[in-house]
DNA sequence: TGTATGCAAATAAGG
DNA sequence: ACCTTATTTGCATAC
């Protein structure tokens, strides 16, 4: 939390000045030069330009969001937000405004093998910051700790906050027809072993908790949660593979999206009925169960954010700590433990990648969007960052890309920019949108005044 | 201060 | 060992 200041960093225009090698202004049939910079929301009508409407979207990613509105800040202003989620949330429409700095795109696309150092920018010639993530687990479990303390000294029963009810009903369910999605057998995931709660005295999942029973009795209900046994009382969860679980094949339970949603609506209610906040549940899904969340991914459950199929795999766990919290005599004493469970966070901590870094890597994308093993590794020492990072940084930079191209009219529009020399993934296409002209700050490409 | 959200890093799954 | 594609998840920050 010290540092607080990278997006905004990383979202400053870059000054980088990628002079344009001539082929991309040609590429694009442009004057070189006239490089612009929009600040963020410089985007004139970003809505007609992306709007998901003006795709004409073959197919979209198959990611299933709850299309109904989030849930509403029940216990206070309720309306404030609603909107946002009336419709199934595509991917975000453009990509990040971040680099308003000009980059030779074409010319990479031009020539895309042979990454050398992109003009100078080595870690020492531009000063790289440290970059930020790469914590070690000692930090990330101090932080963790000091959260955890601070959660202790903070939280106090007479400091919650009672009488929280939802006044409003929920919008009706939306996933009528996959409603028999077999629910994520709660033990894949969360770990099951319930004798990892340290201090609790783990009771049958009750209605005196209020939850709706029907649903989660019948549905996904004992799996998890609740039960200090197995979930899948059929054994050993057999796809261990799939660490993350999944509301997937063959489980016999089936869980419904009234039934997430319900039980969504519950957990906010109960989480701040008992004074807990929604980082606070993360943490202690860690602490408990081995798996952390971050209040992001919690927010996102409350609110039904979460693709149906996730939301299946995170109700167990959510519930069972529901359960565990509801039914601890003193809730507070679920935390005071001495240290997090062991397996806590197996998840590697995001990296965060600083501007200049950032920069040099787009730098090298467009001299060679797919290095190979030994120009990574180049990257990597050179930019100071772990192999896999920058790896890692390469697929996620090409898979944007590709998500950048696709949905225009394909055929015509790709061929015509291969025509143009632009490997697919690095086609600009915001210029099949606007014919050519841009005016919207976008990374990885060279703005151009038309 | 807690919650919501944009963006993208990390991971999963199937080559 | 690495790719692609799809998805999950968290950091930073806005609200």
């Amino acid at each position: 939390m010290s540092e607080k200041s990278p997006q905004n960093l990383e979202c400053q225009s870059m000054p980088y000045d990628f002079s344009m090698p001539s082929t991309s202004s040609q590429a694009l049939g442009q004057e070189a030069g006239a490089h612009f910079q929009l600040p963020h929301g410089g985007l004139t009508d970003p809505s007609s330009l992306y709007s998901k409407a003006s795709y004409n979207l073959p197919s979209a990613p198959a990611q299933a969001f709850f299309p109904f509105p989030h849930v509403p800040g029940d216990y206070r202003a309720a309306d404030t937000q609603g909107g946002d989620f009336g419709q199934p949330k595509h991917w975000y429409p453009f990509a990040a405004p971040e680099y308003t700095g000009q980059i030779p795109g074409a010319a990479a696309a031009a020539q895309p093998t042979n990454p050398s150092p992109p003009i100078g920018e080595t870690r020492e010639q531009i000063g790289l910051q440290e970059v930020k993530s790469e914590r070690n687990d000692d930090d990330e479990y101090s932080t963790e700790m000091r959260a955890l303390h601070a959660y202790q000294s903070q939280q106090t029963p007479a400091a919650m906050p009672h009488g929280v009810f939802y006044p409003s009903p929920w919008n009706p369910p939306f996933w009528p027809s996959i409603t028999h999605m077999p629910a994520a057998a709660a033990d894949n995931q969360s770990p099951s072993t319930s004798s990892s709660s340290p201090s609790m005295s783990p009771s049958p999942p009750n209605n005196s908790n209020g939850l709706p029973g029907a649903a989660f009795s019948a549905a996904g209900g004992s799996q998890a949660a609740a039960g200090p046994q197995p979930q899948n009382p059929a054994g050993p969860s057999r796809s261990s593979g799939s660490s993350s679980g999944a509301c997937s094949d063959s489980d016999e339970e089936a869980i419904t999206s009234e039934e997430l949603e319900q039980f969504a609506k519950q957990l906010k209610h109960k989480r701040i009925t008992l004074g807990f906040t929604q980082a606070d549940v993360g943490l202690a899904l860690g602490n408990l169960y081995g798996k952390m969340f971050s209040q992001t991914t919690i927010c996102r459950f409350e609110a039904l954010q979460l693709s149906f199929k996730n939301m299946c795999k995170l109700k167990p766990l959510l519930q069972r700590w529901l359960n565990d919290a509801e039914n601890s005599e003193n809730p507070q004493d679920m935390y005071k433990i001495e240290r997090p469970h062991p397996e806590t966070r197996k998840r590697k901590r995001r990296t965060c990648l600083e501007g200049p870094v950032r920069s040099a890597l787009e730098s090298y994308f467009f001299k060679s969007p797919k290095p190979n093993t030994q120009q990574l590794t180049h990257i990597s020492g050179d930019l100071g960052l772990q192999r896999d990072v920058v790896r890692v940084w390469f697929c996620n930079r090409r898979q944007k890309g590709k998500r950048l191209a696709l949905p225009v009219k394909e055929e015509e529009e790709e061929a015509a920019a291969l025509e143009q020399g632009y490997p697919l993934y690095m086609c600009p296409d915001i210029l099949k949108h606007t014919g050519g002209h841009c005016d919207v700050p976008h990374p990885g490409w060279v703005i151009c005044g038309v």
